[in-house]
DNA sequence: TCAAAAACAGACAGACTTGTCTATTTTTAA
DNA sequence: TTAAAAATAGACAAGTCTGTCTGTTTTTGA
């Protein structure tokens, strides 16, 4: 297998099993068998356990906007597209393999002194943010503070229905955060 | 020590070490040593470390609602005292040892097939959206309908509060929250 | 006072963890 | 074609983990 294939199996092995069962209950020696790798061969790609953790995240992360980047594109500009956040979280919840949200899992399994991973999730999470505030740019026209202030607003509904539909096993929560938004932008 | 004095011993010092460093992070070794009891002792408590972690969740929600309550009854009834809502989680994440919600935390350190522990963990969230119906109701009259779905709304939003508080390290999610709480119900 | 209950220290089993290392084989690319 | 790079299997170190067990000492309560 080349070298850069090689590193992608690893990140694609070992994000499924971090998302599925957790970080700390998913070893080094279960990530090599599913990826059918040799363990020299995973720590030639990364020089620890915390590293994949790393790589995990921000490929996650990255998938996530290249799923939901396209999905919202077949909304129209302005309120529906907002709503379509909540929609795309619908769906998300709806899946396959839904188990929360990686960013909040992963800080609840880590030490609260490594600021390493929790700065990656804090930037991924702001990202986020920040895209939301491009979304809500797009309606009608408001100055800049107004704007940072509403994509806060439908930022915190989004995780809350996100991490209460998980903890709750039910749609319900993302529900609520869809026709909370509708109140909020209408 | 008396009997029951030392279960309380040792739920009081898991629950400090399982929310301060989560569960899985925490061995039964540590608790020991931190409780000063012998490792016999806290076997003929608890048959395994899964029994000391519920014992935990349901102390922890005990303690939440010793706390809340008198905490909210400050607050006139109504309005006022559904913002106090937040008012209380904004003291909660600036008071010592704030480390998120042990709920959302420990759902993420379990396996997903473990039922006992998301049951009880899902049992105080119900009994917490239970509670803040109750407090919408003392708000002007209102159908049971719009009670329910008033209540889970303000719950969405201070879960979300509170778990990005968590990952952000900083108060402005549950500040956003209470500006969204007071935007929903005047 | 005295028997029963509880707590004690700590060894131990058995399985797991991350990460290193050796020695061999395969793959790659010029 | 051939030398360098990469991947291989798997032993190993050194530590962790939960839970059991033995044998002793302390506490309790009637």
């Amino acid at each position: 297998m080349k070298h850069s294939l090689v590193r992608h199996t690893i990140i694609e092995t070992a994000s499924r099993l971090f998302y599925e069962k957790g970080y700390n209950l998913t070893g080094i020696n279960e990530i090599i068998k599913e990826a059918g790798i040799a363990k020299a061969t995973l720590y030639s790609h990364f020089k620890s356990k915390e590293d994949i953790c790393i790589a995990y995240l921000q490929y996650k992360d990255q998938l996530f906007f290249e799923e939901l980047k396209p999905f919202l594109e077949a909304y129209p500009k302005g309120k529906e597209r907002l709503l379509g956040l909540f929609d795309f979280l619908a769906a998300f919840y709806a899946g396959a393999n839904f188990n929360g949200c990686w960013c909040l899992n992963t800080i609840s399994e880590i030490p609260q002194d490594n600021k390493r991973i929790r700065e990656v999730i804090q930037h991924g999470k702001s990202t986020l943010i920040q895209y939301i505030e491009e979304l809500v740019a797009e309606d009608t026209q408001k100055d800049q503070e107004t704007i940072k202030v509403l994509a806060r607003q439908l930022y915190v509904l989004y995780e809350g229905g996100l991490s209460e539909s998980h903890l709750h096993q039910d749609p319900w929560p993302i529900q609520t955060a869809h026709s909370l938004c509708k109140k909020l932008i209408t």
